[in-house]
DNA sequence: ACGTAATACATCATATCACGAGGTATTATA
DNA sequence: TATAATACCTCGTGATATGATGTATTACGT
């Protein structure tokens, strides 16, 4: 998918990812990959940011001997993924504005 | 709606509001503005962009005595619209991943 | 034993782009 | 006689996706 159209909907994306259970950046691109192609360097560079937006906190877990980072999604990332709920009605809506003028063909 | 939301729709949408009749800027505003918030700063910058994409092809016209420079969309500008389509298909797809982290709440 | 892939983290520079602020000029209206 | 509407345009700034690059361990095939 083009680059910019990503925007705006990538950071959501991985806050879904660890909305149900913490989950860890390797493990993140593996869940979100199928539907939206994710790198490393920007996954982490969105997880950064999330958490200084304060939508998700961090925990620093043991396993097999090295840290593996998880994250744990805050009430900020759940509004912020309900807040893209009703943005993606406008979407719709602009989508639809789109087809129309696509009528008479 | 979020500006970074509108990157990858704006263009196809000005796109659009010049598909099925040639437009002008202040037009084109009036017309998308309903659907979706578009400044004049923004609307200018994306005009030209698309013009040297070749999405486009402009022609001014004398009126009221002034200049007023008409956008016709090209070839190009069509195909833009109908890979759009195809991404969006694709948007959903992102959208019904991140509903489906949402059932159990 | 040795290379290669997989796991797992992170940073930096670059390019793209929406938008506010600012600028110019005419016509219509209150 | 202002003020809004019509109509055009540019520049600087901030946000951000991504490739390139770096570090380190474990697993696996040959």
């Amino acid at each position: 998918m083009d680059a910019q159209l990503k925007r705006g909907i990538l950071d959501v994306c991985v806050l879904a990812a660890i909305k149900n259970e913490d989950s860890y950046g390797y493990k993140i691109i593996k869940d979100v990959s199928p539907f939206l192609e994710l790198s490393e360097s920007t996954l982490y560079t969105i997880l950064k940011r999330l958490e200084e937006a304060k939508m998700l906190v961090t925990r620093s877990v043991e396993h097999n001997g090295r840290l593996r980072k998880y994250y744990h999604i805050t009430n900020n990332g759940l509004a912020r993924i309900e807040e893209f709920k009703e943005e993606f009605k406008e979407m719709m809506t602009v989508y639809k504005f789109i087809c129309k003028e696509d009528i008479d063909d």
